[in-house]
DNA sequence: CGTTACTCTACCGAGTCTGTAGACATAGAT
DNA sequence: ATCTATGTCTACAGACTCGGTAGAGTAACG
């Protein structure tokens, strides 16, 4: 399971418009910006974002997108595997599994695949949009209290 | 974390190797054929191998390859991380370790990476070409089983 | 009817991955 | 000595992926 740029890019779009979420339409340009994205990059992310129906968008102005659900129901191992495909360090689970039954000479390394990418998909397919910014929220507390003692 | 064609092939020709290892020298020919290999790829992966002292070899007549130490003593997750690189899903262990720190807006994405990471380490890091190679032969001995008992 | 945004498609350069080719070095057998 | 079977080393080629750019097109709205 490898993330990619496009994978950290949607994850932190989303990031960002789950912080938003209450207030609207957000602008692909305003995006790229706080977040440091190529426009035109971000542009496509977010595009296959809205063809899998994480985000919705409308144009114009005062267009922009928003998340289509609420922060707490978009998990962040459904987002990584649109953009990353499968987590398993050697084809998706299924295959695994497959493989595990039929590989000739070394099932139990298939069977050793499969165990990673279970306890991958265990952390990140139960950690939400509403999760990552909670943790953001604390570490960045945490760092400034760190930072004000320090003084 | 992503397994490629060569990591494969790697722990493939290692299990091999660690199936043979009380019978002295392997030839690359003879891994190859029994692994599906193809033979001048896996002479690279093997001279790799070799330069990270996994295995030592002969050449000339009766030549080959064995593994240097015994398959206990050899753990997957080092295989891999000298194949196909750290196995974080972003960078590595100390790059992610940084990032939680100074990341300007997302410090729990990559704590959450980190997370992740460990995971995966704390599986390969504990398997060794040992228990790789019991693992298979309980898989294939289930299997047959099966197989019998369907007849 | 013009401006501002999102949409769609094409493309490009750099790098990586899998695999092949061939010349070379060395150990052992005859 | 020399032949032969083996490992060693370096180069490279074709396909693919990745990160990013470009530009024309379309919808909403004032």
């Amino acid at each position: 399971m490898k993330i990619s740029r496009r994978g950290l890019y949607a994850l932190k779009a989303l990031s960002h418009l789950a912080d938003a979420y209450t207030q609207g339409l957000v602008k692909i340009h305003d995006i790229a910006e706080a977040e440091e994205i190529p426009e035109k990059f971000l542009e496509q992310i977010l595009v296959a974002l809205k063809n899998a129906r994480f985000v919705t968008s409308e144009r114009g102005r005062e267009g922009g997108y928003r998340l289509r659900r609420p922060p707490a129901e978009i998990v962040v191992g459904d987002v990584i595997r649109l953009i990353d495909g499968p987590l398993a360090p050697f084809g998706d689970a299924v295959e695994l599994a497959h493989r595990v039954r039929t590989e000739p000479r070394h099932p139990g390394l298939f069977d050793l695949f499969l165990d990673v990418r279970n306890a991958a998909s265990a952390i990140i397919d139960h950690t939400t949009l509403q999760d990552l910014n909670q943790r953001n929220r604390r570490a960045l507390t945490a760092r400034a209290r760190k930072i004000k003692s320090s003084v």
